[in-house]
DNA sequence: TAGTCACA
DNA sequence: GCCA
């Protein structure tokens, strides 16, 4: 028996390893879907879509909202956690139990037991959006893994090492994908490459990244 | 450097 | 790779 076996899920149809403590879970999420989708129209009546500025000044080109607890945010000061959508001065939307289960199976997994995520930043891609190499660095506890999950239109995901200047493995990532990384893997540099133009059945021409994590 | 640009 |  070798130690993947540990962690066989029976949800869990294909696992790429793509690092020592990485995995990229081929389909996990399709059996949520159906529920995904109409909580996250609810999430986004409360707190809609918005384009943020990072501290460099510029505008990015994903759109994001969050649930949960804690939501991450980026303006010209910086990156942070806050617990109120700077837009509406309300709390972020709850984190709906579908979201938080599967999080929590996605991580089980890919072997994080436990996973008890604060934050779920959710971000939409339309064709041409992009996410370049970044470190999640603003977590308080490193201990938790990443657990991020694609719907929509395809995209290529870039996984790099723990310098920007490492060369990143291109990992390409379907409706329904998990990636969870964590471990001596939670630091590596990753992004997203510009998103190609083709319409999903479902989604049309966006994609949506649920990135959970365990803020503080 | 959660972005953009110049240049090879 | 530079910049900021």
């Amino acid at each position: 028996m070798t130690t993947l076996d540990l962690f066989q899920s029976p949800t869990s149809d294909q696992r790429e390893s793509i690092g020592p403590c990485a995995f990229v879970l081929r389909g996990f999420a399709l059996p949520y879907v159906d529920d995904l989708i109409p909580a996250l129209a609810d999430i986004e009546a409360c707190s809609p879509f918005r384009n943020m500025v990072t501290p460099g000044g510029f505008t990015m080109s994903v759109a994001l909202t969050n649930c949960g607890p804690l939501g991450w945010t980026t303006d010209r000061h910086g990156y942070r956690y806050t617990a109120l959508d700077p837009d509406s001065g309300k709390p972020w939307p709850a984190m709906p139990d579908v979201f938080a289960a599967l999080a929590r199976e996605a991580a089980a997994a890919a072997g994080f037991r436990d996973f008890d995520p604060d934050a779920c930043l959710v971000n939409r891609y339309l064709p041409g959006s992009r996410l370049s190499l970044h470190q999640d660095r603003n977590e308080r506890d490193l201990d938790a893994p990443i657990v991020s999950v694609s719907l929509g239109m395809p995209a290529t995901f870039l996984f790099g090492g723990d310098a920007r200047s490492d060369r990143a493995d291109r990992v390409p990532l379907h409706h329904g994908d998990v990636a969870v990384w964590g471990g001596e893997d939670r630091l590596r540099y990753h992004g997203v490459m510009p998103l190609k133009d083709a319409p999903h059945s479902l989604l049309g021409s966006q994609r949506i990244n649920f990135t959970f994590r365990r803020a503080s």
